[in-house]
DNA sequence: ATAACCATGTAAATGGTTACATGATTAG
DNA sequence: CTAATCATGTAACCATTTACATGGTTAT
């Protein structure tokens, strides 16, 4: 599925700015299952208007550059409507801190958690963020969507609490030799 | 994080041909988080041959091409622990599944239960990989990691089990007007 | 017979990220 | 005064995906 693609969805739901589009993927109900930057919406966004599958509305802003507000045209929806029947492909996942995590044993202590503590915030922040969308027009796609992704969220950060000591105070029968050496801190007895 | 560093992060678990790491990306320990074609695993391990980070070792097949058998230098093990010492991105997730589920009132009835299936069948298939795989020899890492994954997959089945209904047969105000006719089939009552 | 599996690789096409470019406003 | 937010866009770079190319073996 194309960043084209993307924004027709989008847009689907109401006109908007590429920079508001952004924000979607950001903060918004997309941000748990997609994300595109502004390198690449914005040619899409041009490249669909050339197609005549959305509009363009110029508004003028005193300083500002001008908003461009988009909407989809008949057309667009058919093409969204189309792109939404083709066979999906199986999700897509990468995930660095998991990558690093999974080589513990090679990090130092250091590094491990800075890991940790990121993975865990960034779907604390992910919790929050969908908590303070309104659902309440929401049609019910959206809405099992949402409840999905905030159950994932909520998984992960209750397993990373619950699972804290065994990644970043392994008992030594489950660390074996080859660990790397830290740089900042050395705890001498490990957990007590 | 490039598919270099994943070949390097594989080779460091134990020797192993092109075929091999895809294999891993696929049903073993890294499906859940990452994953890697033929198309650019390959250009990677020579990458990486010329740069010295790994070893080949040439073995005869008869009839088949020669397996190259791929092992981590002193060099690659470095480096390797250099790139997972870097900060870590956020996670990038691209679920079509999630989309067109998310615009469950777009789609026709057989393409919501065909994505739904697709989606719920790829994590338990995931789960089944999983459950599979040997850890005994695993170290702390891979062993936090492997119950994440699994925790995670069983989330999903488990929401989308006990969610079908709002998905597929949504009451009548979940279900804003803009439905696409079914080509297919056409439940008169809905859910009663 | 046919499909799937083993096994490697290249080239072209696609598409996404990053850096650059501009510039006013507002909050700290 | 500085950083962040609003607002759009291009060009160079980087990486991945897809299609192509080869070819024997094993299971159905």
């Amino acid at each position: 599925m194309d960043t084209k693609t993307l924004c027709l969805a989008t847009l689907s739901l109401g006109d908007a700015t590429g920079y508001e589009i952004k924000k979607m993927f950001e903060e918004g109900s997309f941000s748990h299952f997609y994300d595109a930057g502004f390198g690449s919406i914005y040619p899409a966004l041009n490249k669909m208007l050339s197609e005549e599958l959305v509009n363009c509305q110029y508004v003028d802003q005193a300083g500002r550059p001008d908003k461009k507000v988009y909407s989809l045209t008949e057309k667009g929806r058919e093409r969204l409507i189309q792109e939404l029947h083709k066979a999906p492909a199986f999700d897509k996942i990468r995930s660095e801190c998991v990558v690093m995590m999974f080589f513990a044993h090679l990090l130092s202590d250091s590094q491990t958690e800075r890991v940790f503590d990121t993975y865990v915030n960034q779907y604390k922040q992910g919790i929050q963020c969908l908590q303070e969308l309104d659902l309440s027009e929401a049609a019910h796609g959206r809405r099992f969507v949402h409840g999905l992704g905030l159950k994932l969220y909520e998984t992960i950060v209750e397993y990373m609490e619950q699972h804290r000591e065994q990644l970043l105070n392994p008992l030594p029968d489950q660390a074996p030799p080859g660990a790397v050496a830290d740089d900042e801190e050395n705890l001498p007895g490990g957990a007590a």
